[in-house]
DNA sequence: GATGAATGAGAATTCATTCAT
DNA sequence: CATGAATGAATTCTCATTCAT
């Protein structure tokens, strides 16, 4: 509805942003061509942010505000039955926040953007790694550590290949795949 | 010798193109950027290089060149003890070609930049991808496409974390890892 | 009371402006600054003046009716004892509208801003200028237009002086000192 | 000659903004502007000043420069003769660098602008003072200081008044009642 | 009376690129 | 081979102003 886009005029810069920002990169995206996409004029978005740079740390912390449902496990203690809904947990947040997730790895290639953001999110990963250690750990490997960062570095893999190319990357196939090789350490 | 001196010239431009566009991305650097680190003038590389993205071009070119040599196995066969020397081949091209793989994940990242080095590359990849799936295949994998595409993409989430923090990231300890859970494929 | 409030919103930004004005300079003073220091809103202003312009217009015809009561003598004839009162009375004007001796100043270094009220201005010094000028005739003066423009010229100095650094500018000795160096003119 | 102009364009933007910041103020001119009347593009001036401030800044130190040869007295000490001589040179100055001078008092006005050169103005003056001091001391003031502060602030009322508007105002008979007036100091 | 949303014009500045030398 | 001078187009951002409520 014209009434509904019309009404959060905010919302609708934020969301197209994140298109560009995710598709294009932050600096191949400029603030005339937001605005050209979002149908409004340029100025109007400094009314909303005061610059560029704060209009992606605003797409950032909305991005994480919505993962924050996102627990690996009650408690920080994964049970068997839980690494798979972590897994499954993962994928759903892959898919359903595509873009998000698009522009945070393409922010992560380049040092030099957003060295504030990056922080708070190197400890949301920080959060995950201690329960797989845990998990692992219980499961007796002998190398937790290893394990957990192996995983994540195959979960950060599959959500790049997915993220860039989701019509062919086959990511429930490769979640399945995941929960067999992980599920059990290796020994 | 004029010659030797523009030779160097060339690859002065091409290294230091290559560092910033690989830590800031292409394009938040500017050729005037370029210039100053290489301490040169800004028409000076219109002499080596028909463009910024003819830069970029040649890079890519380069980088791919240097790759050439790696080839996973011979007449497209891998054997066993073939498969670790393709994970170690495999590191060992991202430790020596680090700015250049940090270039290229960056590049990947961004759909509107450059989609014709872009085929070039995707094509390489589909070589490994093809030994891949043939190497599983023999060792009985009921789907040597999936574990094919998984190794890839837990070598790209590798690659990735150690070109973004090379003095952090464990990736030896992650080859062995690799090695134990794909040289056998998951039943 | 709503008119009385009215007046008090008309009054404060007037006040916020010649401050804003005073100090930085029209052009440098944006609307936008204006309203943030007077704590309202932007398009407030533009209720009580119709533009930028009109406002400073505003404010030049409000502090030049605040001098009006200043009128160096009664029926444009000044005796030896009110020279000294024209002197402290042009002081204590100072003193008591220095923003807006400030903003007098600051504009008459901008020919282009403001021709018309410059007229008004001009005008002004022009009354003063004629009764000195009767003054200095009175008192033997060969040249009483050089003495009196000298003179004028001497206060402007002073005035400006002062308005620009009240703390440190010794305006009363300085007036002490013009006494005694005019009220008699040069033989 | 074109060729001339053409030689130092530098110069020539230098002039440019001189005249139009004396004539505007420094915030009323914009680049465009300046490269309008100078012929030339706005980027051209970034290759010689990397600001629009840094470009306000070596015009002041420019005209600073040009005053360097203007000692009010060798050694400090300052003859009756001499005295003259300091009101004609002072003169002599407003005249030929009438712009400086006008942008000089225009950003005396502005307390925001530019308060690195502020303080090297600031010293120039204070040298003269000492010299004026002296002189007044010399010759029997009761209070030097305020004699030679007067001094100083007729010729800075006089060089406003010439400088804003030098077909009028009759400096060079100025100059001769202001020798009157302060060359013996007042009883 | 008071405001927030909205904008076109213009500000300072940067950028990739060309060209004469 | 190498550069400095020069620029048009684009970039981020600000400004004065309008308008519906």
């Amino acid at each position: 509805m014209s009434t509904k886009e019309a009404k959060n005029k905010k919302q609708l810069i934020l969301e197209t942003a994140l298109a560009l920002f995710a598709e294009n990169s932050y600096h191949a995206t400029s603030i005339s061509l937001i605005a050209k996409v979002a149908g409004i004029s340029k100025s109007l978005m400094y009314n909303y942010f005061e610059s560029k740079e704060r209009l992606l740390n605003e797409l950032i912390i909305n991005g994480m505000q919505e993962l924050d449902g996102f627990v690996p496990a009650q408690n920080g203690f994964l049970t068997e039955a839980e690494f798979d809904y972590f897994l499954d947990a993962s994928i759903a947040s892959i898919k359903n926040n595509r873009m998000y997730w698009k522009l945070y790895y393409s922010l992560i290639m380049q040092s030099s953007v957003m060295e504030i953001s990056y922080a708070q999110i190197k400890e949301m990963t920080a959060q995950f790694f201690v329960v797989l250690i845990d998990y692992f750990h219980r499961h007796g490997s002998e190398n937790p550590e290893a394990e957990a960062m192996l995983l994540i570095t195959t979960l950060d893999g599959m959500a790049i290949a997915y993220v860039n190319d989701p019509d062919l990357y086959p990511i429930d196939e490769m979640k399945k795949l995941i929960s067999k090789k992980f599920k059990q350490p290796t020994e």
